[in-house]
DNA sequence: CCCAATTTACGACAGGTGTCGTAAATAAAT
DNA sequence: ATTTATTTACGACACCTGTCGTAAATTGGG
């Protein structure tokens, strides 16, 4: 249960799976192959061992296996996050947001939804 | 000239050079040793492998040589930061910042930064 | 029932990272 | 000038990642 950091490729794959789970290895890769080269057995061999690190799940459903991701797209959010406050950003996820939202092109909505989160920590913590 | 994304190793050694330029090996690695438990050749051959790679460049001063970074941190953060929007975000650098700024305690001087960056961004692009 | 297609399992390999150990070069101290 | 300490250079190794190739298992069509 250590603390998981996907690589990029496996970060792919757990995207696609949740858009939709549960998936077969080829539909998984139907989707990589959308938009990138790579090979069946190549996005095979990757789930496998996502499989071995409990980064995947899966059940068998005739030939083929089902597969679904037991970890939480917001957890690994979380933890990609703090990792990269911690390495690059000196601790600070405040100062990543900042950046962040520097390189970010908001919409009316994510303006608004900014607006909101600001008001609710302005209730907690009246300047 | 590619994309730089230096590793976890690699951005420690960096945080650290972008604080007090230029460092001796050994200056570097005594920082390194405050938090974490590492050999001096270790964090020499680090050095040496971000040289050949351009993370660093150095000069000689006697005996020992003298380290700096040519890389800029605004720079290095924001393609860090725009791989994780894409690998984990969905290309959103807006969502990734609205998660960071979940995870942030953000200061009284960082609110203030944020509502003044807000309000720019309200001038530009009105409501 | 058999064959062709699909799927899985497994081994391999190159490149990168994090880690040291040892040896050579160099400077400083006596 | 010799010895000692520091610094560098370099090779090594284990582990991880991304990538395939090949072979074995399975299954559905004819």
């Amino acid at each position: 249960m250590s603390i998981l950091y996907p690589s990029d490729a496996e970060l792919e794959i757990l995207q696609i799976l949740w858009e939709a789970q549960p998936l077969t290895v080829r539909q998984v890769h139907e989707q990589l192959a959308l938009t990138k080269d790579v090979g069946y057995t190549t996005t095979l061999k990757q789930m496998q061992r996502m499989l071995d690190k409990e980064l995947l799940s899966r059940t068998e459903e005739g030939k083929t296996h089902l597969y679904t991701t037991p970890v939480q797209r917001g957890n690994i959010r979380k933890s990609l996050l703090s990792r990269l406050a911690e390495t690059a950003f000196k601790g600070s996820a405040m100062s990543l947001a900042m950046q962040a939202l520097g390189d970010s092109d908001p919409s009316e909505q994510e303006l608004e939804a900014l607006e909101r989160w600001l008001e609710e920590k302005r209730k907690q913590n009246p300047s």
